[in-house]
DNA sequence: GTGTCTGCAAAGTCTTTGCACCATA
DNA sequence: TATGGTGCAAAGACTTTGCAGACAC
């Protein structure tokens, strides 16, 4: 699926309307934006973007934007410790479930998905006990590896 | 061992002389007001607290000093979605190692231990393996859940 | 038509930095 | 004593908010 719109336009139209929101232009070319990456912008990347396709945007719409997203449950918000969040798209098929390789000197992040059978496996099982044991409802997780990429590392 | 010094001074001095680094009263107090909490401090709580012993601190000395220790690898910078860094000591001993329960709209921490030795253990071999294949030196890792809590969920 | 959304600009919060003085090794 | 470290205050960076006009449903 080569650059151009995506999984295309339609994104959860349901969980907008659900919630009384509008799935407005903005909103949805935000979306495109963050369908058709792979890395994890920051809010002000995303407004950078945007604001090719659509120049009248502004900065607190895309703000204001990302935050319902996540309260939506369509987008991860992330902090790799560069100072700003930084947003993904929940990828609903199995194929697209990674975790993360953060270097902590050049904050390069890296996706992978080697051994994420085995890690979610073990993550339901946990969650399934935590869940039970804290009364919590668990809808997300985190799995993130700190460490120096080969060009810091010297 | 209950409320008063934590594990004395003497935090690893070698680590702090090893960088050339000084292991001043403000870094020995910091230190020893992480040791003494199992909660996860931001920058201005533990600022609070270790002004109460110590009222010249500054509160840039206190980020100053957060930076150098998450630096050092004797203290973890957190983001748990509420706007602030919070910081954690890395605990030497197996007993203490635990990952975080998020609560998404009340920030509640839970520190959980239950299924830690198969997490580790699992991580352990993707640590290795990730280590080889992006040659990376990996440091550290996190795992966090994220979800609503007996309270905020209704 | 009504309640939500948007753009702009201003304000807010957390964090970093410059500089002169002080303290550790 | 030489080099880091500290305190204060100012500056910086990211994010949030108020408001009038525009838009989706």
């Amino acid at each position: 699926m080569p650059g151009g719109m995506g999984r295309g336009r339609g994104w959860g139209r349901d969980q907008f309307a659900g919630g009384g929101y509008r799935l407005t232009v903005p909103r949805q070319i935000i979306l495109d934006v963050l369908a058709d990456t792979t890395k994890h912008p920051s809010a002000e990347e995303i407004y950078i973007t945007v604001h090719k396709k659509y120049p009248l945007i502004g900065l607190a719409t895309v703000y204001r934007t990302l935050e319902l997203l996540v309260q939506l449950g369509l987008i991860f918000k992330f902090d790799f410790g560069d100072g700003k969040a930084r947003y993904e798209l929940i990828q609903g098929s199995k194929e697209d479930h990674h975790h993360h390789l953060v270097c902590t000197r050049c904050k390069r992040i890296v996706n992978y998905t080697e051994f994420i059978d085995d890690e979610v496996e073990l993550l339901k099982k946990t969650e399934k006990g935590l869940s039970k044991k804290y009364n919590f409802k668990i809808n997300n997780h985190i799995i993130q590896f700190y460490g120096l990429c080969d060009k810091c590392r010297e």
